[in-house]
DNA sequence: AAAATACATACCGAACGTCGGTATTAAAAT
DNA sequence: ATTTTAATACCGACGTTCGGTATGTATTTT
């Protein structure tokens, strides 16, 4: 086939592919050749011109959906016109619901058919996740919205919490089973003096609900 | 060689040794053949006449991890002379002591080498572990040892914190860090009027920590 | 003695990664 | 502007590794 003068294109073709059959099939179960016969028009050593390993190419995959996940926070992060608080909210709010998307679209990620991304995103999330919310939570402390003495910690709590509990990941919970983990970690962070669930949080999250049961 | 007349010790040996490997290299990097070369005198069909796969074998290891696991804290639930709370204190001072033996004897499963068995462990976590605890709560309910009105996720939130956060297997935490988390669950637990944090308790903790410390 | 079981050995096939080679593009030289 | 040179995108056959199988053999059980 004629060589591609921008090969980024076929970077990210071959990063796009991995990533539907990875999801699909799991790690170990896709194949290299699966890869070039999906892409349709690509040989295997064109792809390990690009990579040197299948297992580079996962790690390409897996950051580049940590990096894409992690830029919509960041925006909402460095927006000066809200308070800590707020800015959690808008966080979780967003989160619950591009997980929730991605629960009716069926995008998600089969990990326990693929534990190497189940891996990297737990280490993600205690990792670089939590350092970026726990400079919104500092903020909050700053403001005077968020009464904590260990934002750290309460950064990873809440990360653990929707980043791992409530995740559609390793348990597909019901609607009901899901709706009480929310209620239970609602009345944890009251009675810890972070509302983070606000109206407009719990309506919206009434808004998905009944949205991807009416899909169901 | 000459056939073992008891099956099961070759069984044993096999998972021992597995587990050895699993834990030290990963599992993806070990292979049949490290683990005869391991063994010495037993070859690959042996292994392959009691587990029908490589994956039968790590599920294997698996299961009779948990099980010990499990075990002795069954001893704990089942302790008639014990409140509901009084049970929960003495299981999580002996996952907790565990876990810290783990880490001082660097038994500990390297996870992120080891994706396969951290996918288990959680599935375990949020799975039959909770089941467990569940049990003992609701017993603390009848009790009124343990105020709550949800059990189930009081038990998996406990679990999250103790057999995921917590855990030295993902993020093998320092000392300082370890403490921080635990004042934190602690001072979580008690504003949900859960003090699972007793004197003794506390004082187990750092007795435990002065040891590991010495041990470093 | 016959059947079942615990192993050993030789072998198969799938899949990862390599390597020599080709085609194409860009830059340098003339 | 044309030619040369270098770099890079890509191909596809081959080597090797490794999970798994087929078959043979010794030992125990019945």
């Amino acid at each position: 086939m004629a060589r591609n003068k921008y090969p980024e294109i076929t970077i990210n073709r071959i990063l796009d592919t991995s990533m539907k059959l990875f999801m699909s099939k799991g790690y170990e179960n896709t194949t290299i050749q699966d890869i070039t016969d999906e892409l349709g028009n690509l040989s295997k050593g064109a792809i390990y011109h690009h990579f040197r390993s299948k297992e580079e190419i996962m790690d390409a995959v897996n950051k580049r959906m940590a990096e894409q996940g992690i830029g919509d926070i960041k925006t909402i992060a460095v927006d000066s016109s809200l308070t800590g608080i707020d800015k959690l909210r808008k966080i979780l709010l967003f989160s619950i619901s591009s997980a929730q998307q991605e629960a009716i679209d069926n995008t998600v990620p089969p990990f326990l058919k693929n534990p190497q991304l189940l891996a990297l995103h737990m280490r993600d999330t205690l990792g670089s996740s939590s350092d970026l919310l726990t400079g919104v939570i500092v903020e909050g402390m700053n403001d005077g919205t968020i009464p904590t003495k260990q934002p750290r910690e309460l950064s990873q709590m809440i990360l653990l919490f929707f980043n791992v509990w409530l995740n559609p990941w390793m348990y597909t919970w019901t609607l009901d089973e899901q709706k009480n983990i929310i209620v239970f970690i609602k009345d944890v962070l009251d009675k810890n003096d972070i509302p983070i669930f606000s109206q407009e949080l719990l309506q919206a999250l009434d808004v998905l609900y009944s949205l991807s049961q009416g899909k169901k």
